[in-house]
DNA sequence: TGTGGCGATGACAGCGCTGTCAACAAATTG
DNA sequence: CAATTTGTTGACAGCGCTGTCATCGCCACA
């Protein structure tokens, strides 16, 4: 087996493969991107040479020379949260067939590392970006709109979206949630909320709205740190301290829900009976929970692959922007068995 | 204000910025990356100049001309677990402040999806790979083997790693979990999984080996799908129907074990009277449920960032391999309320 | 047999940046 | 004051690939 000289990162580049296979590179450029362009013949020895020497293309090369780089940047809020995964599959499900890469960055919830986040992204030249709500930072704003790339605000509805914007109002999704439990009968409702998440704040404001509309008053227990299981179960305390006449709680988020369930469970308050609980998101684990947890469903799934679409159709048209810059995919409460009406 | 041209894309080049300041463009690529090189004059000026233009530099032409492109890449099964968010944790915690970009990709718990995954991860030239579990693919491992570049397989130990290897004997925690288990002095066993990943079934290996050690039947009912909370409360249900005798269950991991303990309330199981339950991988939820689940914690966050800090070593000395190879983070059995001592 | 058309292949330049070395001025030394 | 060192800056080539156009043979048709 003859011995092809390589480069200097000791991989074989598009040049080594042309040698072996005593063919010009670009026919072996050819080859990979449009072998219908090449002969059967000429096809099959670059072929054979490129298995030879587990040839992999420098993406970078080619994208350089193309100004097409295939990849499509998304940044979140964070990893761990079950929300961003529904919504990141919904992404991938479509891009990765259509043979994008999806390029994934971590904001954790802070809007300055959001903007780093933005600006690296955009150091990779990606093809289209997908953000998570609606609140970056000026410098961030620009340099989006500079770059002159499709980008799709996700989660959340604005009026001046940088370019397009998918998601749905938070607000009325808390105004929902309060409707639902004020028609239950409950008039001592109490919303429990880590703010930390931006959204979180909006859904409160139309919980408060909701409840000041019908002459409740629209009490809140909230602590501004990352959300989690165990912290529902805390400001479930703290509630009940505060405000032990409460018949129902607004849990901003599932991850609160559950905690807060976990906690009465532990303290023999019973849910429903005496204290109803609505959770936020339709994650899995509110279905599957004893009781089952009712929710408001967000369409987190949906959301990206509706992103996805959208960054299709204009990668692969003429570069055209839809007619329809905002699209408003709304949310459904899932009633389930830890709400129930107030026999007070 | 000056309209310097722009390249294709739109986008000002180093170039651009030159020419604006009145420098060369390698006193632009200096002030940029190693400013102590450029007197403060010159600085002021191209800074000023990057600022007016928003310039970004193109990370793509950046790698090809130096072949170090700041990247590590990261290839795990899934992103919607939150057993890989704390590993990723790990990894970026460490990575990013370095200066380096975390690039991850998705193998969907399939060994021909994490194939091409580590393909294209290899075509994007990272500076060292992270991948998860030890069941790649030949070609993968050639690939791998080719590319010359660190590759650190994690989650389990093997005795032929690709390049080096950190992480925990899954059968000894399985082991460990059965032996907990007959110490409490359960007889009548069942493991509840779902073998979809990989590591579940060393975890049942060890888990029969423990049980057969003592002369207790293994049992085990597993469905090889995804895992979920759901999952568990189906597994239990046929668990019941097959094995109504069973007073502990091992399940294969924290998710599958809530299921079950949900089922177990729904169906008026006592969690621990009647029933005890062990998870695995100790995630919050485990801590936070109620009754708490006992559980076998993995260093998951520590395997990140152990993974981390041996690729900055590397990559910050001369590319020498540390002496160890392979390192063992252990587990640890946390015991909590859901498992307890059997009075038959 | 001559001419036009077509498909297949190659030569060449250049994408935006960095490594290397040369050039030059200022500062230091004997 | 000449010789040398030090610190700044610029010119040039080239990383690996693709877009573009030129070239070449071959066939069909007259």
């Amino acid at each position: 087996m003859k011995m092809p000289k390589k480069n200097i990162s000791g991989r074989a580049t598009l040049n080594d493969v042309a040698t072996i296979a005593h063919v010009s590179a670009v026919t072996v450029s050819r080859v990979l991107r449009r072998p219908e362009m090449v002969s059967a013949d000429l096809r099959e020895r670059v072929l054979k040479a490129v298995r030879e020497l587990a040839y992999i293309p420098n993406q970078m090369a080619s994208a350089l020379a193309s100004s097409r780089t295939g990849r499509i940047g998304v940044i979140v809020p964070s990893f761990t949260n079950g929300v961003f995964g529904d919504f990141l599959r919904g992404i991938h499900d479509l891009m990765v067939p259509a043979g994008f890469q999806v390029v994934m960055l971590n904001s954790n919830y802070m809007p300055g590392l959001e903007e780093s986040a933005i600006i690296t992204m955009l150091g990779q030249f990606p093809e289209a970006i997908i953000l998570t709500g609606t609140g970056q930072t000026k410098q961030a704003r620009r340099a989006l709109e500079q770059s002159g790339i499709p980008v799709i605000q996700t989660f959340e509805l604005t009026n001046r979206p940088i370019d397009m914007n998918i998601g749905l109002s938070q607000s009325d999704a808390g105004y929902g949630a309060a409707e639902h439990l004020l028609k239950l009968g409950h008039r001592k409702l109490c919303a429990i909320s880590a703010p930390f998440d931006a959204r979180s704040l909006k859904r409160l404001e139309g919980y408060r709205q909701a409840l000041t509309e019908s002459g409740v008053e629209p009490r809140i227990v909230s602590v501004d740190e990352p959300s989690s299981i165990w912290l529902g179960s805390r400001l479930l305390v703290e509630m009940v301290e505060r405000f032990p006449e409460t018949t129902a709680i607004f849990c901003g988020n599932d991850n609160l829900a559950l905690g807060a369930m976990f906690e009465c469970q532990r303290r023999g308050i019973a849910v429903p009976g005496r204290m109803s609980i609505l959770g936020f998101n339709d994650l899995e684990l509110a279905g599957s929970a004893y009781p089952a947890i009712s929710s408001i469903a967000t369409p987190r799934y949906e959301m990206g692959r509706a992103a996805a679409e959208i960054i299709l159709e204009i990668v692969r048209g003429s570069g055209k922007r839809p007619e329809r810059r905002q699209i408003d995919l709304g949310f459904k409460l899932i009633e389930r068995d830890s709400t129930a009406a107030w026999r007070g």
